[in-house]
DNA sequence: CCATGTGAACAAATTCACAGCA
DNA sequence: TGCTGTGAATTTGTTCACATGG
């Protein structure tokens, strides 16, 4: 199973992916009983509530440190701020959204409603007739324009959204340019390459497991 | 690991949701070679050109049958029909899409667009304005007319875009209509449901490991 | 000869059971 | 007493090495 790094290598062992994953979860379910008004949760707590399980709780926190009191449980805001910061969601995170078809609208959107550490500083497109409209207060600029905005913002991250086709080469170009992480919608396995992180959201993959499991 | 069996118990000892995650990548794969005129490719090559693993290939495609010839590879054709069948691919599954923001509206067009086994054949939210508008040839109704819907076009799966907040009630909505399958865009962690499949897709969870990975 | 298919070795992840502490 | 933190046991997944067969 893919184990990863902050900043790729160097840093604390390495955190599995599935535990990270879970930590985001966790981090939102602690917030949701926050809004609730309530201080303190136990690992069984949690799991019942979210249908999460206490043993595996216990030891994704633990990794981090002790943040429970035994027999009591955990205290919710200290522990919010801890998964927050840990999680690297402390700072701002520019990010491009590259391709504005319906899905590149619907993530520039989502991403710009959200007052949290990613924050869409430019969306691009090869079609001529979306180039100067605007999602929000965001103007879809030219692709041509993507290695220097990226430059300019200080962007680290995109959002790619772009036809399978077009995938590949328009992933060169952000690799070339310097982004470090990449949200890929392709459906196309990206070549890995040393420094840039990937994650694959596959809306097909999802759709056929779950056309499996109706058989 | 989840460990999944085509209609939630019977048939095959069960197989890993990672292996069918898989699949689905290597028929896409295969596709691909197909269209560029290959008959014929080995482990190797499948994995060298689509950054895969040869080993795991072969183990996956194995747990199937055998489909390659020994000391040659695998012949394309048969092999994508197989896997075409093997995923449940092979017939039609009728498809709600329940919100309609512009993330549902995103998914409705690209699973409209597309000539496979999910068809879209219904459109929910619970805006009144919105009501009585379309999504290309699909119109968008009420969510009072959801069970009904849902029991008249036969629709198995359904794919959530509502907000956080209303995915519990219309998950249950959804569940009590008889729904057997979905594909979860809401932030929310839904309460599992014997003969209910989810597939949970989780835009923020992705980003932040993202964000952790960059820190 | 060469690539598949596979059992055995290895690695990773999850669950369990309980020691340790508030 | 009750819940955390954790080493040990179990389960699950991946890699390897090679026997098998076209």
């Amino acid at each position: 199973m893919r184990s990863v790094s902050p900043s790729d290598g160097s840093g604390p062992p390495g955190v599995s992916s599935l535990t990270l994953n879970r930590l985001s979860v966790y981090l939102r379910s602690l917030r949701r009983l926050q809004e609730e008004g309530v201080q303190r949760v136990s690992s069984g707590e949690l799991a019942e509530r979210f249908h999460l399980s206490a043993p595996q709780i216990r030891k994704d926190l633990a990794q981090f440190g002790e943040f429970g009191i035994r027999g009591v449980g955990y205290e919710i805001e200290p522990l919010i701020d801890r998964l927050h910061c840990l999680l690297g969601l402390d700072c701002r995170r520019n990010t491009l959204v590259i391709g504005a078809g319906s899905l590149g609208h619907a993530l520039a959107r989502y991403l710009g409603a959200r007052r949290d550490c990613f924050r869409v500083v430019g969306c691009f497109d090869v079609d001529a007739a979306k180039i100067g409209t605007r999602i929000d207060d965001l103007v879809i600029e030219s692709m041509d324009a993507l290695a220097d905005r990226l430059e300019t913002t200080g962007a680290e991250l995109a959002v790619l959204t772009v036809p399978a086709s077009a995938a590949p080469e328009t992933y060169d170009l952000l690799v070339r340019a310097g982004v470090r992480g990449v949200l890929n919608f392709a459906p196309v396995r990206l070549e890995p390459r040393p420094g840039v992180h990937v994650r694959n959201v596959d809306m097909r993959v999802y759709l056929e497991e779950l056309a499996f499991l109706l058989r």
